[in-house]
RNA sequence: GGGCUUGUGGGGUAGCUUGGUAUCCUUGUAGGUUCGGGACCUAUUGACCCCGGUUCAAAUCCGGGCAGGCCCA
């Protein structure tokens, strides 16, 4: 197998394969199968997402596919922005459609001309609503499994507010659901707001969430938008307040997507295959039952036992009854990442115990068969920490810091740097034309940081991250 | 948009220069045997991207198409 640090990409690529994620032959470039165990995946991060956005008061729906023209026309920085990687539907049948119609690439010019009739008073606000659905972008650049596709399995919350304070704290309220969910995913990210020629089309500012790739180039998890009233005035989303005035509302969105799972892949996976976050692993714990000469029923009992006593404890636990021999089942559960393997055979089974086995550092050891679900869950709280710990160490790893360009021709791949920016998009430019990497902007959190701007040399200005991206 | 390049069983490949029975690994299937880190044995399924041309004969040469990959704008 390819190693994960000498070919990042190739190794990605294998993996995926190897673990049975998706299936990329399918004819469309960019569109793969969802194959059983990687659409289990998927939609168990969707439930951890699902569970945050109910929890906030967040009200599920599912808008159509599809679009009219002379709605994605509305808002002209949207269509711009998006313009280039439209799929269109120009006919139905035989006929030539009146309005072409297109597939959402992201759902506001679908939702917000709905919103307009939905919001009347203030009564009605805050509006908050979320979608799973799947997207459409007509990419030009290589394509690759959940990192970047054509169809888009995709999540978005919009929300609309009455002012632009309580927009702001919906942006707040989403980063704490990023928190929760980067931490079921064991996933370290940033927060960082997007320069003014990367935010989104149509968007007051953009906060762009990152991970770290172990090629030292970063994924962009997902964003939060704020749209102040960009949206709401050119889709006329009004309300009447206590006074009888009528005012735009103020909105926000919040997108992830399908790279939750890339990431999960790229951050954790080893050289022997996946290593999955226990949180959403499909299954938490795979039982090998060890066979000798004359103990075949006995042990296939005792393995019985131990997973019907992890399931109510509520693991999901799974039996390995295969006719392979229990290397081969090793190898094999390694490679779907299962993070926690025990064994059960006749050397356990006198001395009352189980032999567990951690995927993510291959310790082994014994556990006592009396107290199982308690050892259980005490390795899967240890893997999950164990997990976040290292890629918060080795992502940190690839920052730089600098505080000039004295000497430097070039920036090697696989570097972050972090330098002072005055803000000028003069100096932003410069620096990404002359490096070929992209400021992916300011952290959102304030750090006590002082310096000068990287290109121009003016005091007193904020820091900025630079990389290159997936 | 421009240039280069590649299409061979489910996956990965050899063969193409010099036209003649398509190689190997893996996977699948059936049976036997085995089981504390990818066992072994036997049998077996399965492929030359598409269309046309040259030829006695095309995976191989030629033309066109389609699809993928890489580089540049």
């Amino acid at each position: 197998m390819t190693d994960k640090k000498t070919d990042f990409g190739e190794w990605y690529n294998e993996t995926v394969e190897k673990a049975q994620l998706c299936d990329k032959r399918y004819p469309i470039k960019g569109m793969n199968v969802w194959t059983p165990y990687g659409w289990k995946l998927m939609t168990q991060i969707d439930a951890y997402i699902r569970r945050e956005m109910v929890a906030t008061g967040h009200d599920e729906v599912c808008f159509p596919l599809l679009i009219p023209q002379t709605e994605f026309n509305k808002e002209k920085e949207h269509i711009k922005g998006f313009d280039s990687e439209v799929y269109w539907v120009t006919k139905a049948g035989n006929n030539d459609l009146d309005i072409p119609l297109l597939l959402r690439p992201t759902s506001e010019t679908a939702m917000y001309p709905m919103f307009s009739l939905w919001i009347r008073s203030h009564t009605d606000l805050p509006l908050k609503v979320f979608q799973i659905v799947n997207t459409f972008r007509y990419e030009t650049k290589q394509t690759r499994a959940f990192m970047r596709v054509r169809e888009i399995h995709f999540f978005e919350s919009h929300t609309c507010h009455e002012t632009e304070e309580d927009a702001q704290k919906q942006v707040e309220q989403d980063m704490v659901i990023m928190d929760n969910v980067a931490k079921e995913l064991c996933l370290p990210y940033s927060m960082l707001v997007r320069t003014e020629w990367d935010k989104f089309p149509g968007a007051y500012y953009t906060v762009g969430i990152d991970t770290v790739m172990p090629s030292g180039r970063t994924l962009q998890l997902g964003s939060i938008h704020h749209y102040r009233t960009n949206f709401s005035k050119p889709y006329n989303i009004t309300y009447e307040d206590d006074k009888g005035e009528h005012h735009y509302v103020h909105q926000t969105t919040y997108g992830m997507s399908e790279r939750l799972l890339g990431a999960v892949v790229g951050v954790h996976a080893d050289d022997k295959g996946l290593i999955l976050p226990p949180a959403i692993a499909p299954v938490q714990v795979v039982i090998v039952p060890i066979f000798s000469k004359n103990n075949r029923d006995e042990i296939m009992a005792a393995c019985k036992v131990v997973n019907a006593a992890l399931q109510d404890t509520g693991f999901r636990s799974k039996v390995d009854d295969r006719d392979l021999r229990p290397g081969n089942k090793f190898f094999d559960w390694e490679m779907r990442g299962v993070p926690l393997r025990l064994e059960l055979g006749g050397r356990d089974l006198e001395s009352q115990v189980v032999t567990f086995a951690r995927r993510d550092t291959g310790e082994k050891g014994t556990l006592d068969t009396n107290s199982l679900a308690p050892g259980v869950k005490l390795l899967l709280d240890t893997v999950a920490q164990n997990m976040l710990v290292k890629a918060t160490q080795y992502q940190q790893e690839f920052v730089k810091e600098i505080t000039t360009t004295e000497g430097m021709d070039s920036v090697p791949d696989g570097v972050i740097l972090k330098f002072g920016w005055c803000g000028d998009p003069k100096c932003g430019h410069a620096f990404e034309d002359k490096y070929d990497m992209k400021i992916l902007g300011t952290p959102y959190r304030k750090e006590n940081w002082t310096g000068k701007c990287l290109m121009c040399g003016k005091e007193g200005i904020k820091p900025v991250y630079a990389a290159r991206t997936m």
